[in-house]
DNA sequence: AACGTCCTCAACCGCTATAAC
DNA sequence: GGTTATAGCGGTTGAGGACGT
């Protein structure tokens, strides 16, 4: 004998969730906590599988999710992320806490993928000299994956925003998904009766925004990679401040690259000193850490990966909004 | 207006590791 | 220790909207 099924497999409904379950699920869920996930269609009357309910309250209903577009920061992480870590998903998630795995999977997917790999296409026979001034033993891995990186065309559409409720980049917490569904269900709701709409609240994701980007970000043509017969503004076009950070991500690769090598060959400048520091930091708190850390929570992070987070807390990006923008 | 194609993304599927019985 | 459910993950699907002809 083992558990007892977490519900019964008859009856259960699939498909896109309605207004009303969501309300359930979250009031629910406001009453008695995230968890015991098996109680959740019991008590609520819901016919949904419990895995369905844990699934709609991490991917849409749980607090603090983003939704809309992705930031050019946000973008960046992810590219980096991906190259370091592969399609773990989870563990990308883990940098972005307002981003579920499942929109950071969908737009690498729908997004960021196919972007990579017709501007790869387009420009393999051409080269970036950035990649090019790598020559010793370890920068040859990162030389194959800042080419990958530097040759990433991202969002062009996604950073040439629109005033469009439907292209925010606003993005809703918990609370406010579950205002802008309680609204959905309420106007729906007020189509068969006779309630009032104007006195309804609006939140602020509901409504039509004017992007805090907005329309001043510009995009332009990754140097060198801008494929022919491509104008500018279409598709295949990198923001300023995507590929500043790419080529802030190259130099301290790059610089780990030359340490690991001067390490190795017992030949080390005192102005890595603090990077060789950083570096055993990193590697002593991997060794000490007991394993069972990594389960829940993120792995300890490298000072690269401190550097793609600390880029957002200096605001960096925004101040990359004024850069002038060449194609 | 009608139709076909493309795109997006929420939701599902299937798998593995772990926990409960 | 074996069996079964749950949690978590990555891959895939399909409904619906956008877009082009």
């Amino acid at each position: 004998m083992g558990r007892p099924p977490c519900c019964e497999k008859v009856d259960i409904k699939k498909g896109p969730w309605t207004p009303e379950e969501d309300i359930i699920l979250v009031t629910y869920i406001q009453d008695h906590g995230p968890g015991n996930w098996r109680s959740v269609p019991t008590n609520t009357g819901l016919l949904r599988c419990s895995k369905s309910c844990r699934l709609r309250w991490t991917n849409y209903l749980r607090p603090g999710i983003k939704r809309g577009n992705f930031t050019p920061h946000e973008e960046g992480m992810i590219i980096h992320l991906q190259a370091l870590l592969g399609n773990k998903w989870a563990a990308i998630a883990s940098y972005l806490p307002q981003r579920t795995d499942n929109d950071i999977k969908n737009y690498w997917n729908t997004h960021l993928k196919k972007k990579i790999k017709k501007l790869q296409t387009a420009s393999s026979d051409d080269h970036d000299p950035h990649v090019l001034a790598l020559s010793d033993h370890s920068a040859q891995y990162q030389k194959k994956k800042i080419f990958d990186m530097a040759t990433s065309p991202l969002a062009s559409t996604d950073l040439t925003f629109h005033d469009n409720s439907s292209n925010s980049n606003f993005y809703a917490s918990s609370t406010e998904n579950i205002s802008r569904l309680l609204q959905g269900w309420m106007r729906s709701t007020s189509t068969k009766t006779t309630m009032d709409t104007k006195n309804v609240d609006v939140s602020p994701s509901g409504g039509s925004h004017g992007n805090i980007i907005g329309d001043s970000l510009a995009t332009i043509p990754l140097r060198g990679y801008c494929p022919k017969g491509e104008k500018p503004g279409g598709e295949d076009l990198i923001s300023e401040e995507v590929f500043e950070s790419i080529l802030s991500f190259d130099n301290l690769n790059t610089k780990i690259g030359n340490w690991d090598h001067k390490n190795s060959s017992s030949d080390k400048g005192s102005d890595d000193e603090n990077i060789k520091d950083e570096y055993d930091d990193v590697k002593n708190d991997r060794k000490t850490r007991p394993a069972d850390d990594h389960k829940n929570s993120p792995p300890p992070l490298s000072f690269l990966e401190n550097w793609l987070l600390d880029e957002a807390s200096t605001g960096q990006v925004g101040d990359m909004m004024e850069l002038p923008f060449i194609c």
